[in-house]
DNA sequence: CTAAATTTGACCTTTTTAAGTCAAGTCTGA
DNA sequence: TCAGACTTGACTTAAAAAGGTCAAATTTAG
């Protein structure tokens, strides 16, 4: 699951069209069809509206938001998936090694 | 382990200077010391370079040349790791239902 | 101590990315 | 068929990131 998926998700479950949601949005809804396509990112504060709108937990959001912009980064590599790994031990030690 | 302390243990390990190094690779000394520092990211064809001079496998510095930048995005994140987990999920159905 | 090695901060230029818009084209279903 | 919904490609502009340099300050080893 992506985040334009889940959002596209969530609008159609409520029957709200592309431009009902784009206009709460404020923006263009050719922009918002490129965002459920995951051809463009929303802004972050985006997310707090759609959690709102939808009342769907802001953290699922953030994590699907987060982890389109890693997709992003590594779809075209070899080794996307070690490179996970490695990066997930760096995070956990970086996490009980923080420098305040 | 990051890149960074990958480079400098590599160079050490050949008792190599920061200034030798730095000239091999056409880089400034005061760069490379960045480098090791993980707080600037070389060029991804500076890693050939590093491969061959120090005969140590390319993948294994490509791997923590990605993992370093996914760390960058992520290491202010709470859900860093949630958001790893997601992403790897979707590289891993990208993997499978590719598009040409 | 002191000289060489390293680290750091400030700064710079060029390239990319972000975050859209807009209009034309395509799809869908009544 | 044909209107409304959606998708797509081309384009824009401001902001940020890439990829450094250089000199001053600091660290380290002999």
């Amino acid at each position: 699951m992506t985040l334009g998926q889940k959002i596209k998700e969530l609008r159609e479950s409520k029957g709200m069209l592309q431009r009902q949601l784009a206009a709460k949005l404020e923006i263009g809804d050719g922009f918002l069809s490129k965002v459920e396509h995951d051809q463009k990112a929303l802004k972050r504060e985006h997310l707090n509206s759609i959690s709102k709108i939808f009342d769907y937990p802001l953290e699922e959001l953030e994590s699907l938001w987060i982890a389109t912009r890693i997709y992003e980064l590594v779809k075209d590599e070899q080794s996307a998936l070690n490179a996970l790994k490695v990066a997930e031990e760096q995070i956990k030690y970086g996490k009980t090694h923080a420098k305040v």
